[in-house]
DNA sequence: AATGTTAGAGTTTTT
DNA sequence: CTCTAACATT
């Protein structure tokens, strides 16, 4: 199959193609997709049409004939938006999508190093861990290196790798100062000799070392800047430090012969430092490639103005932007409802109530008051503990709703068994899925068995797998069997299809028999199916093209670069790792959408709550103490107002129940940072705090509505915050302005008391830790 | 090996 | 409060 690009033929009503494909562009849209071949950066807004841009861009160079397929290089952060750029590629052009490098970080970066695996130092097969993997493998290494988990945890010691690596650092980079840091690196270097011994890598790991090759191997690295003629990049602002080097190794120094880096993203939409991402790479890139061609995307296509004009006005309030003004030709819509509640209960209560109207409406069809389906509404939240009381209050008004996050279903613990036995078979020095299953289904190998093991393995520095046979005795004869029956499963999968192959495995492992005698395991058997069909799918239409190497030829995959092969399951199991797929198909089901705001990112909906707007919660208590972190929080609630159509709700709860306690919360900030002119304050009038106690049912029964003002409002606080705190106990003597030591924080200073008995609370403010919320009943305090 | 108990932690998350 | 992992018991 193969379409001519960049020549151009005539259309049926005689206009120029390339002017075909910016039909329906505005003039800055237009601009950015016809730009020269320079670098640039596009600053896209929320709802401004980036992803049409960033497609019509690499649309435009394909059939202006300034590229050829092959010289194309997109990444994406996830393999959603990687899809859809595919999609509507090849919905504008007829374009062999295969030869084109379009996929995400860590996708693009796997096929590179399946391409190159000998130069990267790595064997063919390869695994790839995911965040479990990667714990497990580091608990492993903890106990055998006998570390004390409770000076290192074992979480914090894999945060630490991860973050080394999204700097670019390996062991040897880290600066040392104290102990403690130098016993981490220690444990980082041990984890890479382990990650090296068996044969796996880590997310960061596929980043690390493709950035790697590419810089200490210069006729690679010179291939591949010849190659690629145009490198884009979607949501830049989310790029860490590591995957801006990476840019740079391939598109090569300004001025020399590298290819031009075609930039976008959204400087206020950035909400992911906490996971490495630098929203200064933006600036880095125009000072670093002396950028020429900056253009802004500011015409929104998504909202009314009142909407807008509140996400502006609220961003305005970061210092540290590059400055951007969401506009649209829309009129200004509904006003911006805000609500305030007694309890998070009466506050998802309220919410049925209106969610139930606004669907009655829809259902009338009476212009734009309404929504016709509940998918167009959504529930944003700051954290996932929130959900639960929301559900509570949809589940008992049967309304159909869906969570967004938790368990994927390439993550499901039976699914991973399956997929530790598929990678036995590729890779039998693989221990983190040699241990997972080694004993799964039971099969009498007991901890005694395997600690021999593992104290063989470690006498001759080799994986579990080599060790098998130098055991004696019992443990010996188990552990032989279970080695002896992957080696025949691979004998017997040898020639077999994907779907025979995980078929047999499903009935040798003993999985499905294993789940047949569990008294719930009926849904794990209907996974390990799914399985089946997800393995069927992906050989017939999937992944082919994307994160897998190359074609199938044959059955089998020809790598277009090095000619090597890969097989079928290789490819799903890379697939496995790197796609870790839907929470939950949820059958079609018409229904509400509830998820956190960081995972709302690129949605929109008609209509949208955002809920828990309140100081503590968002700005969440964490990140308000350092002006970056408000900025970000700040940018979070920016992306969540952007979310919302036509009509956006926010709101707050005098009281809320978190961690078993009941907390008191004043609103949130970010109203005082809102236009006045684009709100309405629909509390209702008897909202009082006492109502609370009494019946939360009536606060929202028989409403009575009015326009509140803010400031009054602001001006009268609950009476709960203003009664004296009464304590009893050991930490009765807790003042507002006394210095106190805690044990875990340090020496701080209380900043003021709330609640009374045992939910007496005293807000601290540690120079090192920042403010905490500590209860009396519990907290060890000590007056300095 | 299965089942029961307890201690501890609890922003945000894709790959 | 609620979930999980580690530990303890049968």
């Amino acid at each position: 199959m193969h379409f001519p690009t960049g020549v151009d033929t005539p259309t049926p009503d005689g206009a120029h193609p390339s002017a075909l494909l910016l039909q329906g562009l505005n003039d800055e849209q237009s601009a950015a997709v016809t730009l020269p071949a320079d670098h640039a950066l596009i600053l896209a807004g929320a709802g401004s049409g980036k992803t049409r841009v960033l497609t019509t861009r690499i649309a435009w160079l394909l059939q202006t004939g300034q590229v050829s397929p092959g010289g194309v290089l997109a990444v994406t952060f996830t393999n959603k938006a990687a899809k859809e750029m595919l999609t509507r590629l090849s919905g504008m052009l007829p374009v062999n999508v295969r030869g084109m490098w379009v996929g995400t970080f860590h996708g693009l970066c796997n096929r590179f190093l399946r391409a190159h695996w000998k130069l990267a130092n790595l064997p063919q097969t390869f695994q790839i861990l995911d965040i479990q993997d990667q714990l497990s493998a580091i608990k492993r290494l903890s106990k055998q290196f006998q570390v004390d988990e409770e000076r290192f945890p074992p979480k914090q010691t894999m945060w630490f790798i991860a973050g080394c690596k999204e700097d670019g650092l390996r062991p040897k980079d880290v600066d040392v100062r104290d102990p403690d840091s130098r016993k981490k690196v220690e444990l980082y270097e041990l984890y890479e000799a382990q990650c090296q011994r068996e044969g796996v890598v880590d997310f960061g790991e596929l980043m690390l070392r493709s950035y790697e090759l590419l810089r200490d191997n210069d006729p690679i690295r010179e291939h591949y800047r010849r190659r690629f003629r145009h490198i884009l990049i979607d949501e830049f602002q989310d790029t860490n430090k590591l995957q801006y080097a990476w840019i740079k190794q391939l598109a090569g120094p300004v001025a020399q012969d590298g290819g031009t880096v075609f930039a976008v993203g959204d400087d206020d939409q950035s909400i992911y430092a906490f996971r490495g991402a630098r929203v200064g790479n933006m600036a880095d890139f125009v000072r670093e490639y002396q950028v020429q061609h900056q253009i802004k995307l500011e015409q929104n296509y998504r909202s009314f103005s009142n909407i807008l004009d509140s996400a502006n006005h609220l961003i305005d309030h970061n210092k540290n932007r590059l400055g951007k003004n969401l506009h649209t030709t829309q009129g200004a819509g509904e006003p911006v409802r805000i609500y305030e509640s007694p309890t998070d209960f009466a506050e998802a209560q309220w919410m049925v109530e209106e969610m139930k109207q606004l669907l009655r409406e829809g259902q009338n069809g009476d212009g734009t008051q309404g929504v016709a389906h509940r998918h167009e509404i959504a529930v944003l939240y700051r954290s996932n503990a929130q959900s639960r009381v929301i559900e509570t209050a949809l589940f008992n008004a049967a309304m159909p709703y869906r969570v967004y996050g938790g368990l994927r279903f390439f993550e499901r613990a039976e699914i991973k068994h399956a997929l530790a036995y598929l990678r036995l078979l590729e890779n039998p020095w693989d221990d983190t899925s040699f241990m997972r299953v080694v004993n799964f289904p039971p099969r009498g190998i007991g901890a005694r068995s395997i600690e021999q093991l593992q104290d063989a393995a470690r006498a001759l520095g080799c994986p579990l797998h080599d060790a098998v046979s130098t055991l004696t005795g019992k443990a010996g004869v188990n552990i032989t069997a279970f080695v002896a029956k992957i080696d025949v499963l691979r004998e017997q999968t040898q020639g077999q299809n994907l779907r025979q192959i995980i078929e047999l495995l499903l009935d040798h492992s003993g999985l499905v028999e294993h789940y047949q005698s569990e008294r719930e395991g009926a849904d794990r058997i209907e996974n390990l199916t799914e399985l089946v069909n997800a393995a069927e799918s992906f050989v017939t239409q999937e992944g082919f093209g994307r994160d897998a190497v190359a074609m199938p030829v044959n059955g089998e995959m020809i790598n277009p670069d090095t000619g090597e092969t890969l097989s079928p399951l290789a490819a799903f199991l890379t697939h496995a790792a790197l796609e870790s797929g839907d929470n939950q198909a949820q059958a079609g089901q018409d229904a509400v959408q509830l998820m956190t705001v960081h995972a709302s990112k690129g949605l929109e909906f008609d209509c949208v709550f955002i809920t828990g707007m309140e100081e503590g919660l968002f700005p969440h208590e964490n990140s308000m103490n350092d002006y970056d972190g408000l900025e970000e929080e700040r940018r979070l609630m920016y992306v969540a107002i952007t979310r919302a159509r036509r009509r956006l709700y926010l709101s707050h709860s005098q009281t809320r129940m978190l961690h078993g306690q009941t907390r008191y919360n004043i609103k949130s900030r970010f109203f005082d940072e809102l236009p006045e002119h684009a709100l309405k304050w629909i509390t209702p009038a008897r909202s009082a705090f006492a109502d609370t106690h009494a019946s939360p049912h009536n606060a929202w029964q028989q409403p009575t509505w009015f326009n509140n003002d803010w400031q009054t409002k602001a001006s009268a606080p609950t009476p709960v915050l203003q009664r004296a705190p009464t304590t009893s106990g050991p930490n009765a003597w807790v003042r507002s302005g006394v210095q106190v030591f805690h044990t875990k924080f340090g020496e701080g200073t209380v900043i003021g008391l709330e609640g009374v008995g045992d939910d007496a609370r005293a807000q601290v403010n540690f120079p090192r830790h920042g403010m905490k919320w500590l209860a009396l009943s519990v907290a060890k305090l000590r007056q300095v």
